[in-house]
DNA sequence: TAAAATTTTTAGACAAGTCTAAAAATATTT
DNA sequence: AAATATTTTTAGACTTGTCTAAAAATTTTA
C-alpha cells in the first residue's frame, strides 16, 4: 500500500492507534490534543483530514478510530520507531533514556526498503530497548498482557519485561535504581495510604511510588 | 552554535555552498533554482530569509554567498549526509546508487550526537561511496583537486576516486561497465568531433561519451 | 548607447498545520 | 428537565514554503 502522508499525519495515526489499543474505545479529541501536545481545534482539523482520506473513523462530536488502512500505516511506522530505537542502543551504545526523540524522526524516513535491511542487521529484534514488542514485515505485533508491577501481590515475584513511559526522567530513576528489563523483583510490603512498594531487588530492599510501579510491564 | 532550521533552509545553504565552491564565485538566483528544483522567486524569498539569518551574504540582483556560519551548517549537513551513505553502503549493503534519496532525508535528522556516533561506529571514514571526501568533527574538509577523466591525456592512466553525479543513472552505467572507485583507466584516444574517450580497463576496452568523462574525478 | 533579452525581485495567492476565540453539541448536575 | 459545565467544532488568522504573473534591474546585442 502507497500512501504518502506527512510526519503529522503519521504521528497522529500513531496517537490515535496507541490510545485505541489501550482504552479499547474511540478515541477522543482531547485525548488525542493531550498525546499529541496539541489544542482540541487542531486536532478536529487533521481527524477530519485522516478521515477524508480513509485511514480514520470519525462521527462527529464522537471521537475517532483508526481503520484497517490506518491502522497498517501506525503499525509500520511503530516498528520503523522501535527498530530505530534497537539500533540506537545496540549499534551506536546509547542510553535507553536518549534515544526516544532521534527514533521520532528517523521514523518518518521513506524508503522501500531501509526498515527491513535495518531490521536484517539487527537480526529481527523481537522487542525494543523498552520491552514494547516490534510489529513484523506484515505489520503482525504481539502486544503486551499489561500486567503492571503495581498489580503483583505482596510476596509475590515478577519479571521487568517493560516500561510503559518512556521518558528521559522514568528511565534515569530506573537506572540509579539498577531496574532493567530482565530484572526479578520481589513485593515485599503494599502501603495502604498511598500504594507506594517496598521491593527486593538483588537483595536489596527499596521503595517506589505508584507512579512508579504503574509504569512497569512484568511478568509471572 | 546553535541554529535552528528547517530542511529547506538546510538544502538551500549546502545548495549555495557547493555551487559555490564549485564555481568560486557569488551564485546566482537561477543556478540555485536549477540545484533545488524550484523556481527563482523561491529562491529569493529563501535567501532573503537565510540573509536575515546571518547565514548568507546577499546583494539584490548580485547573487549570494554562504557567510561563515551559513558555511558551517552546509559542511556539517555535508558531513551528515555523507556518513549515512557510508553507513547505507558498508552496514546496510545498500547498492550505490540506492542511497541519495535516503541519505537525502538522514541528514536532517537532529541530535547531539548521533552523527559522532555513527562516525565512530563506521570507523571515520575519509570518503563516501561517491569518493566525495567526509568533513571531519570539526568541519574541516580536504576538497577533491578536481581533476577529471576528460582531462587526461592519450597514453595516460589514472585512477577513480570520485563521481561528480550521483544519479542512479550515471551510477548504473558505472556499474555495468565496471568501473567503480579505485579502478584503473589507461586512456587509449580521445575523438577529435565528440571527444568520446576509448579507454582501456583491466584489458578491455570501451568506449565513454564525453558527458561520463568530465563526471568522473581521477588521480595521478 | 539604445533596444532587446535575460535575470531577479515583488506582489499576491495557495496548501499545510497550527493557533485563539466563539459557537454548537453533548454531558453532568441539581 | 432545566441550568450548568465540558467537549468539540467552526471561523478566521498566522507561518512556512511554494507558485504565477508582472515589474524592475541588469546584461547582451546590434
Amino acid at each position: 500500500m502507497k500512501f504518502n502522508l506527512s510526519q503529522a499525519e503519521e504521528n497522529y495515526l500513531k496517537a490515535i492507534y496507541s490510545i485505541g489499543i489501550d482504552t479499547g474505545k474511540s478515541v477522543n479529541t482531547n485525548q488525542i490534543a493531550l498525546k499529541m501536545k496539541t489544542k482540541a481545534s487542531s486536532v478536529t482539523d487533521m481527524v477530519k483530514k485522516l478521515s477524508d482520506k480513509g485511514l480514520v473513523e470519525h462521527k462527529k462530536y464522537k471521537g475517532a478510530l483508526v481503520t484497517s488502512k490506518g491502522e497498517s500505516v501506525a503499525v509500520s511506522t511503530l516498528r520503523s520507531h522501535r527498530l530505530w530505537e534497537c539500533f540506537l542502543v545496540d549499534t551506536l551504545e546509547f542510553n535507553w533514556d536518549e534515544v526516544h526523540d532521534i527514533a521520532e524522526q528517523l521514523e518518518h524516513i521513506k524508503s522501500d526498503s531501509l526498515v527491513d535491511r535495518l531490521d536484517q542487521f539487527l537480526n529481527f529484534p523481537s522487542y525494543d530497548p523498552h520491552g514494547d514488542p516490534i510489529p513484523d514485515k506484515n505489520g503482525v505485533i504481539k502486544h503486551h498482557k499489561n500486567v503492571m508491577l503495581s498489580s503483583v501481590e505482596v510476596g509475590a515475584s515478577c519479571i521487568v519485561i517493560g516500561v510503559k513511559d518512556s521518558s528521559s526522567s522514568f528511565l534515569k530513576f530506573l537506572d540509579n535504581a539498577s531496574i532493567c528489563l530482565g530484572k526479578k523483583i520481589k513485593v515485599l510490603k503494599v502501603e495502604d495510604f498511598d500504594q507506594s512498594m517496598q521491593l527486593e531487588i538483588e537483595s536489596k530492599v527499596i521503595t517506589v511510588s505508584h507512579q512508579i510501579s504503574k509504569n512497569l510491564y512484568v511478568k509471572k
